[in-house]
DNA sequence: TGTACATCAGTGAACGCGCGTTCACTGATGTAC
DNA sequence: TGTACATCAGTGAACGCGCGTTCACTGATGTAC
């Protein structure tokens, strides 16, 4: 079969849209090649056509991940109110509740932690990305000083929304939801 | 071989302290039985003499590894210096750099979120522990409405650690342990 | 305009390997006589 | 006190399976004549 120009960079883009949302539901360790290319509409032989190695589609899946969720919160987050509005929505049930749409730090830090150099620059610099945006929203003259903060703001929604998953008693992942919410904005409101 | 009547119960405890470190280091789909079992010093085929599967383990890897934890907390922190010093050695490069010696929930916690309820409950039970003794430390004549924040504060410094963990510029991840510090003992302190 | 051919994205079977799990067996030791 | 035996923690080979990866092949389409 001889494709147009654009198909075979279209379906490199879907096996990593789709393996993305595999990863954030399965883990890394837990999706499979074969799983993979399925949820793409493919056969596993075509796999290496496209990448060099599994690791070589995380890094790309985590980069590609981080892509989007900057574009969404570039999207919602124009001022003060819609990050409130962001950290709502982050720490919300329905976020918890959806691994696959859901953001992937929450579904995959600690396994990113455990990878390779290229999966860790790939986070490191999509993150990056996210807190400069957010740094320069937040203090437009002097972002810089700014970043760490974002960053650890960042971290500390990342594990909250995290914990609400494990807990199995769903009544107390509720209340740290919104314990979270209120901590989280007190940070961000603190001038410490 | 006949053993002592407590041998067996020792291997047991063996296996599931060389366990804990395992699963911290290599994540739990990342360490296989066999592997588990040589860690302990035995081979694979004892295994399911001790523990009905993999989840069983599992389930009492956490449940120990958070014992542990607990009691390690006890020990350090006696009263509000106490809990600035835990803070301070839990948000540390060392910390971030000995997986193996580390909090669970900073290694393991979205591999948790994934498992089945076993490990999950097992994983709820002994974090409430480690929670209510801090908040019986920090509130204690409203030990209850304390709860839910030290449950918070628990969530932001595991993220914290994971996300200076995942990331792959040295620096970057040694200031947000630091900022990390200030953020979450600004918490604590809060009022509201 | 019609035909032969080169291209190459994708197929599907196969590779060796390690997974979780099972099981027939071993052999040191406590117990019974 | 000495011997035969029952116990049972642990061994190590094997099970089927899915893993990441490789490769000979297919066949629809754009291009050349």
């Amino acid at each position: 079969m001889r494709y147009a120009s654009e198909h075979k960079a279209a379906t490199r883009r879907r096996i990593i849209e789709a393996a993305g949302r595999r990863f954030k539901r399965d883990g890394l360790d837990g999706s499979g090649i074969a799983t993979l290319m399925k949820d793409a509409g493919l056969t596993n032989g075509a796999f290496y056509a496209h990448f060099e190695s599994k690791d070589d589609l995380i890094a790309n899946a985590v980069t590609d991940q981080l892509d989007k969720l900057r574009a969404g919160i570039n999207a919602q987050v124009g001022d003060r109110a819609g990050l409130d509005r962001f950290v709502r929505s982050y720490l919300s049930p329905a976020h918890r509740d959806n691994l696959e749409d859901g953001c992937p730090s929450a579904a995959l830090l600690d396994e990113i932690g455990r990878c390779a150099n290229p999966a860790r620059d790939a986070y490191t610099t999509g993150l990056s990305a996210i807190v400069d945006d957010i740094a320069a929203l937040l203090a437009p003259h002097d972002p810089a000083s700014a970043r760490v903060k974002v960053l650890s703001v960042f971290a500390m929604m990342a594990g909250t929304l995290q914990l609400s998953r494990a807990l199995s008693d769903r009544q107390l992942a509720d209340e740290l939801l919104e314990r979270g919410v209120r901590d989280v904005l007190a940070i961000v409101d603190a001038e410490h």
